[in-house]
Order: C-alpha cells, then structure tokens, then sequence
DNA sequence: CCGTACGACGAACGATCGTTCGGTTGCTGC
DNA sequence: GCAGCAACCGAACGATCGTTCGTCGTACGG
C-alpha cells in the first residue's frame, strides 16, 4: 500500500539537545514534532493507508527508534485529534460566543472557526477525515458532531429571533456553514497571502452569498 | 485494522438468475451489484481500511468466491471513481451548461451537481475522499479538479461579466462554492423528504447567504 | 576518565493484507 | 442422462502490517 510518490531522504528538524537546568537531558526529539511530522503524513496518504514505516522515514529515524518515542499509531491519532478537537471546542468558551444575540455569536464563532482551522490546518483536516473504524475515531466523531450541533443550535435561535432571512430551513443553513467553512481544508495551505482576512471574507461570503440573487 | 462494529451476517440480495434469449446465463451477482456493495463498504470504513473479506462478506460469500466476480480492490475503486466521473462531466456537456450567460450556466450546473451528488452519492462520496495513493487515484484527483476548474473558470466569467457582486475574489468564491456543494455528500441520505427541493433550495441559500448581512 | 542511561538500530514476532489455485457442487442445454 | 460450465469454497501464497526485543554506540554526569 501506499504506493505514494516515495519521498527523499528526508532532512530532520531536530530540537537541539539542550540541557535543562537540573540536568534531565532532553530528547532530541520532542512529543509534539514527531506527532507534527506522523499528521503531516497522515493528510496526504490517508491514516490507514500510513505505515508507522512511513512515519519514521520521514521523521528520519528507523521504525524501531521511532517506538522509541511514541507509544504506538493510534496513540499519534487520539492526540492529533484531541488537539483538534481542543482547539475548536475552546472557541465556544469565548466570552463573544456566549453572550449576545444568537446571531453576533454566530458571527464571531465562524469566523474563529476559520482562523483555528487554518492555525491548526494539518490537525484539523485530521479530524475532518476521520470515519469511525476504532474507538479512538468514534470518540472524534462524536466530540465533532456536538460541535456541529452546538453551531446548528445557534443557528435555530438566530431563526426563532429572527435574525435569519426567512425561506432557509434552520438544519440545512447549519449542515451548509458548516460544511462551506470546513471546506476550508481542502485548499487552504499556510503562507498564501490574504491569508488574515480569510476569516472576514468567510464570514461575508456565507452572509451575502456567492452568486447574486436571481 | 477495521475494528468497526462487525455487521450481522447480511442478507444478500440477488438478482434472480434469469436466462437470456439466446441462452446465455447471467451471473446471480452482476458488476454492477457487486460493485454497489463494495463502494458501500469503501464509503462506511474507507477503502484502505476494507479488506476483501470485508466486501465479500458484505456480499454474503467467501473471499475466494467474490474474485471470480471482480478483477481485484482496485479495479472496483475504478470502476466506482469512473461512474461519478461521467455523472458529473455529463453534466457540462449538457446545453444548457453551454449556452447563454455565465451566471445562468453556473446556476444551472450547481443544480444539477447537486442532482448528480444525491442521485449517485456513493460513487461521488468515494471520489470526493479519494487521497492519490495509487495511479487510479491520482487519474480521478486529476479529473475532478479539471471539472473544479471548469467552475472556477465559470466564476470567473460571471465575475468578468459583472454579474457577480464585487468584493468577492473569484477563485475564494469557487472554491467556497464548490466545498458547500460537495458538502452534501457528508449528511444527505436518500429517502429523505423534500430531497426533490434540495437542487433549487442549495442555488437560492449560495446565492442569498445564509446568514444575512451585518 | 569511567559508568551509565538513552537514542538508534536490525531482526523478528504473529496477524492480516490482496491474490491465486485446485477442487466440489449443482444447474443447464443438448 | 450426460457433458459442461458457472458459482462457490477452503487453503495457502508472499508481502506488509503494527509492535517488541536485545544490543550497540556514545555523550554526559560524576
């Protein structure tokens, strides 16, 4: 499997060994950029279809080494996913997603949604592909769908005020902004330019539309 | 790998072996029924995490017996990525995607996208997952962004044409445009009521916004 | 300058993968 | 009623999967 153009012999970024002050010595590799390297490759050949042989020849390192470090794939997945999930759902604790009418908290939600999902692009993506196959993913999925519910709450109080333009069924407006704005992953890539008023011109699209009306 | 909850033993369903005219027989399971249990499969766990055995217990007979249908994973793959291919390309070559202005052609073929993506969801919901891990999945990535790209350049007519509301980037608003239609592959399931009105209902809500103006 | 702890490594484990093969069964056309 | 063939099956193949283990080299604390 994975018959994926084989990358070159990847060169590492290593963290350079620093000596903390007690003298604990440090790993040369740290958690979070061997998980950065494992999601990277999991976004572009797939999880199932990434052998913890591939991880560790892009971390540069031999597969046996690589268990050296982390505990095992699965492990890679539930944390890149817990980060994920981290970082959408701390987006509902902000005070300007709590207060307010339905339809300004709605505003500000999509618009952090768009700046977490290009912050933690490869994470997210990530999360957005899983399908539910062990327990790790089934717990994703779940953490998922109370987010999108939590959104589509939002939006059947933004209708029940008022707020929202008559004619759209409140359920299929949420099911659409939701997916408009995770469609976001399929193309977004860090360090296009524009990439900062990405977020408000999201938040204008799926308030104006695309096309004009008819 | 496939943890997923092992499903009961299926009943199959088989087309009745009937005999041709000129005596030929046909097989109990044709291509094409093999195939739509196989994507079924593919789209619930994932194509790389499906096994054979997987599908062919999903058909109700061995492994073995289930090779003497089909030429191998791939080929189904193929087979399935093909059919959305032609159900989404067809829909370009019709006249009305041809003729007339750029913003009456673009509505017409969102319409019909969206009638294409319920009408064969599983064929497109395989292909909108689809990663390049193999020559057949590269050959459908590059169709599918060619059949993008054709929209992206419909946007950009309209835009051209001023019939587009200005502010809008036209290659953000195809893309925008094309992750909100291709969402619909995430929660739509046939059978649903009021899927007839799905079509019009997606073109008014990508026209209109779905939040109003602030 | 030595002892040790840790990172890296090769080899191998059982399991499962996609695929093949030889043989059995039961219906069909003649 | 017999020959033939399509459908089916059990068993096994080489490969690759995720994971484990014992060992080696070496940089660092003492």
């Amino acid at each position: 499997m994975s018959a994926a153009p084989a990358q070159p012999p990847t060169p590492v970024v290593r963290t350079r060994r620093a000596r903390g002050e007690a003298g604990a010595r440090r790993p040369v590799y740290d958690a979070s950029s061997l998980l950065a390297v494992a999601v990277a490759e999991f976004n572009t050949r797939g999880y199932d279809a990434t052998s913890m042989e591939d991880l560790s020849r892009a971390a540069g390192i031999t597969k046996s080494s690589f268990y050296h470090h982390v505990s095992g794939k699965e492990e890679l997945l539930k944390a890149a996913l817990q980060r994920a999930l981290d970082g959408l759902f701390a987006i509902l604790e902000e005070p300007a997603a709590q207060e307010g009418p339905a339809l300004r908290r709605l505003r500000h939600i999509i618009r952090r949604q768009v700046e977490v999902l290009t912050s933690e692009l490869p994470y997210v993506t990530l999360l957005l592909r899983v399908r539910g196959n062990t327990e790790t993913e089934r717990w994703a999925l779940a953490r998922r769908r109370a987010f999108d519910a939590s959104i589509a709450s939002l939006v059947a109080d933004a209708v029940a005020d008022g707020e929202v333009r008559a004619g759209v069924e409140p359920s299929l407006a949420a099911r659409l902004l939701s997916g408009t704005v995770n469609s976001i992953i399929e193309w977004y890539r860090p360090g296009r330019p524009g990439a900062d008023t990405l977020p408000d011109e999201v938040v204008r699209i799926v308030s104006e539309g695309i096309l004009p009306p008819p």
